[in-house]
DNA sequence: AGGAACTAG
DNA sequence: CCACCTAGTTCCT
């Protein structure tokens, strides 16, 4: 049918992870990592003889994550240490309270993988996953094949050197497949020599290496889906793992009776699982299918008795199109278009974009929850706290190395609490900052206890001393306390008394660039990464590869009532989640035109559009 | 702009 | 929203 021009993305997450996608003229991969195991990883690829024991990672009281071994015995997440003691006695725990460590790690990695990528294309989602948008790399190596000899390619990972690459079988897929079925077969067979096939093998083969690059040289292992979306590949990823990949096989569409394999794999999901489809929409359209109130996991750590609506429940459900799903799902709060993405998502269609690296994060901030926080000396207290974590966390996020000069300690160093005020140098300038509170909502007379997650916040213009490299973080820390967030804070709660906060945050946000444009490499960094990508690509075959060791932080705060993720640290902002940005996926690559509404979408969405078009007369 | 709601890991 | 924490987007005003 008519030709969609797939390209090919890729992600990676490790510890488990790397996912790939074949869009519509695009190639995404991507994979889901266990945020669990990702900890655990980093602290066996610190001290690699943990990674024959049973090794739990402890936050408060219980654990957050263990590694397969530990597995083997019956630990797992979530899980009391007393109990993981008692079922494994020798099980070694390790402190996972303070998120620096992981945060670096997985910036490591991160940065490990962009190596690879051509065009910038890469995504991370939180600290263990990432997406890879390997079109342009796939593209390049389906020209380089010879069609008469798929079994002896050697897949070009550089256009300015043909010697950087490996030897593989384009004739055959890598790794695992879905349906699980189609994992052996060859183009040789499928006699539809059909472009998808073809780029999914490159990608599987891309994928592999990725995954061996990664644990040759940083000793991750990851877990990897090859398929066209962000979406698919995400999804498909998940199915062998650890330390495997999983590509999502063709023909997606649905033609003639045959559910296509996009459908087909979607299909079993529950649609709570659906990235983008959040509690309250999964809620929503679970109560439509069901016809009454649908109920809610019961909060125990096992697990909850979620009502079991799958993906096609609702896809099938006779009264679900576009429309029907904008007033079910619209209103305020929800983006307009809700109806329209959601419907393509229960269709397995996602025209969301891998985003291009960021080099700055687009928002810092800090908080703390507390179980009690009622009086002013109180709150100074964390204010001082917050503002000096904010304040180290700018400096390693936003302030530059400057270093022309090796090590040239430079004469201006009398004061030690002067951060080597040597060549240094912002790299963006937040605009302002915030400062947001919970108030714990007074008792009913009843006794119970209004709802409230609410957070309230103030913002204001942040004051430019913040960015005075020569003033020890102390003093600027009770500058920002006594000039910017206490006077925040008074708007924020005017009465004296009275209140009780159960968290407080502190951010800066607007970033505005120092300089030129660094926060995204755009367009013209584009091709300073084609001409260097010969050298870096042979330093990360040489094994020489180590990105600059990040700044430790080493401060820590202790104190807080949550669970999972201990207050303590925090965190960087490069991961983005836009499963549901819908636009700019045409670029003009193909796929098929609707004939009634223009509408342009990959080849196996049509069946189902069309239902739409039917549907909606 | 600032604030709230939703989503995600 | 089971809780937790940091961050992103989007809508409303």
């Amino acid at each position: 049918m008519g030709k969609s021009r797939e390209t090919a993305h890729l992600v990676a997450s490790y510890s488990a992870a790397v996912r790939q996608a074949l869009k519509d003229k695009r190639f995404v991969s991507a994979y889901e990592a266990d945020y669990d195991c990702f900890y655990a990883s980093v602290f066996e690829a610190e001290n690699p003889a943990l990674k024959s024991l049973p090794l739990a990672v402890q936050q408060k009281h219980i654990i957050v994550t263990c590694n397969y071994e530990a597995r083997r015995r019956g630990l797992h997440k979530l899980q009391l240490i007393s109990e993981a003691k008692k079922l494994c006695p020798d099980v070694v725990i390790v402190l996972g309270e303070d998120l620096t460590r992981f945060r670096n790690a997985s910036r490591q990695l991160y940065n490990f993988i962009r190596q690879f990528s051509w065009n910038n294309k890469i995504e991370r989602l939180g600290f263990d996953e990432v997406f890879l948008d390997v079109t342009d790399i796939i593209r390049y190596n389906v020209e380089l094949l010879n069609a008469n000899d798929l079994t002896n390619s050697f897949f070009c990972l550089s256009q300015n050197d043909p010697t950087l690459g490996f030897p593989y079988n384009a004739a055959e897929l890598a790794g695992h497949a879905y349906p699980a079925s189609t994992a052996c077969r060859t183009i040789a067979d499928s006699n539809e020599l059909d472009n998808l096939l073809l780029r999914l093998h490159l990608g599987s083969h891309l994928a592999q290496h990725l995954r061996a690059q990664l644990e040759e040289h940083k000793g991750y292992t990851a877990t990897v889906g090859i398929s066209t979306s962000k979406l698919l590949s995400k999804l498909v990823g998940n199915l062998n793992k650890p330390n495997g990949q999983t590509t999502l096989s063709p023909p997606y569409e649905t033609s003639e009776g045959t559910t296509g394999n996009a459908t087909a794999f979607i299909d079993g999901h529950e649609i709570g699982k659906i990235p983008g489809i959040g509690f309250k929409l999964a809620q929503r359209l679970r109560e439509h299918i069901l016809q009454r109130a649908a109920a809610i996991g019961s909060g125990l750590v096992y697990g909850g008795t979620k009502e079991n609506v799958t993906v096609r429940d609702v896809r099938t459900h006779p009264t679900v199109n576009p429309e029907m799903l904008e007033r079910l799902l619209g209103g305020p709060g929800s983006p307009h278009g809700i109806g329209v993405k959601v419907w393509q998502l229960i269709h397995a269609v996602d025209h969301s974009k891998v985003g291009q690296a960021r080099e700055v994060p687009s928002q810092i901030s800090i908080e703390d929850s507390y179980i009690r926080l009622d009086t002013m000396e109180e709150v100074l207290r964390e204010l001082r706290m917050l503002a000096k974590s904010l304040i180290k966390r700018m400096h390693l996020d936003l302030l530059e190395e400057n270093d022309d000069d090796a090590g040239t300690p430079p004469a201006a160093e009398h004061s030690k609490e002067c951060v080597s005020l040597g060549r240094r140098r912002w790299i963006a300038h937040p605009k302002t900052l915030r400062l947001s509170t919970r108030p714990r909502p007074p008792l009913n007379s009843d006794g119970t206890r209004a709802r409230s997650f609410n957070r309230i916040s103030r913002s204001a213009p942040l004051p430019s001393f913040i960015f005075s490299l020569s003033e020890s973080v102390d003093a600027l820390t009770e500058r920002l306390v006594s000039e910017a967030l206490l006077p925040m804070f008074r708007k924020l709660h005017p009465e004296r008394s009275g209140w009780d906060l159960s968290l407080v945050n502190v951010a800066v946000t607007n970033m505005a660039d120092a300089a030129g444009d660094s926060k995204t490499a755009t367009g013209r960094d584009i091709s300073n990464m084609f001409r260097n990508q010969a050298e870096v690509l042979k330093d990360v075959l040489n094994g020489d590869t180590d990105m600059p060791a990040p700044i430790r932080s080493t401060d820590g705060r202790k104190g807080s009532e949550d669970l999972l993720v201990p207050s303590q640290e925090s965190r960087t902002g490069l991961e983005r989640g836009e499963w549901d940005s819908d636009d700019g996926a045409e670029e003009q690559v193909s796929v098929l035109t609707c004939e009634v509404c223009g509408a342009i979408m990959p080849a196996f969405a049509m069946l189902a559009h069309q239902r739409f078009h039917e549907l909606g007369d």
